[in-house]
DNA sequence: GTCGCGATTTGCT
DNA sequence: GCAAATCGCGACA
């Protein structure tokens, strides 16, 4: 069940292959109310990267996306919307910026045997309890910590499927979205308008 | 099933 | 001031 944590060197590399190959991985969460722990497979990931519009690292190691420089294989938690949470893990050698983005995860052992809602980032890291309190720059590789992340099943390539990024704006056409062929624990496409619904609410 | 919209923090202009 | 790597709910088909 208890798999080893994947070491910092396998998250300084290039974002992209990163991302393709979390497919299958596991992310280990402890549960200290209860002295258990929760065990997900990776089913859909993001990739950004320093050089990509998308991405908070874009205009440099400031504010929110400094985060996105540091170590390889911490943690990058931050709030949108108000009220959600992302869950991403840096990547790229110290001093260069990248991150994945956990879009989707397969509970593989819940202590309660429930099923979570894990399909979504936001509903990911509310299943999870992942705050930006409590986990933004944790160290993900740490089989110690409250939070890491383990080997799993291996993917084959043809099993991996590769689409446009969801809920961004710029850089749509950046074909960074991967994810488990055939595995109902993708998160739900979003209703293809948005934008100009913006203009409308002006008065 | 699809579509619109509100919730409400964060950081950049 | 405003848009953002989102989600749940209510209206309508």
């Amino acid at each position: 069940m208890m798999k080893k944590a994947l070491s910092a060197d396998f998250f300084a590399r290039n974002t992209l292959n990163v991302a393709k190959e979390l497919l299958g991985k596991h992310l280990v969460c402890r549960d200290e109310a209860r002295g258990d722990f929760i065990v997900c497979k990776i089913t859909e990931t993001e990739a950004y990267t320093e050089d990509d519009p998308a991405c908070h690292a874009f205009k440099g190691a400031k504010g929110r996306g400094a985060t996105l420089f540091k170590k390889p294989g911490i943690a990058y938690v931050y709030f949108i919307y108000g009220m959600y949470y992302c869950f991403n893990v840096v990547t790229e050698p110290e001093h260069h910026a990248g991150a994945v983005l956990f879009r989707s995860l397969e509970p593989v052992y819940t202590p309660t045997g429930l099923e979570m809602n894990t399909r979504g980032p936001g509903r990911l890291c509310k299943a999870l309890g992942i705050t930006k309190e409590l986990h933004n720059e944790i160290d993900l590789t740490d089989e110690n910590g409250v939070l890491y992340i383990a080997e799993g099943d291996t993917v084959e390539d043809e099993n991996i499927v590769k689409t446009a990024r969801i809920g961004i704006s710029v850089a749509t056409d950046y074909p960074w979205r991967f994810y488990i062929f055939n595995n109902p624990w993708i998160s739900v496409k979003p209703s293809i308008k948005k934008k100009q619904r913006v203009k409308l609410k002006q008065k």
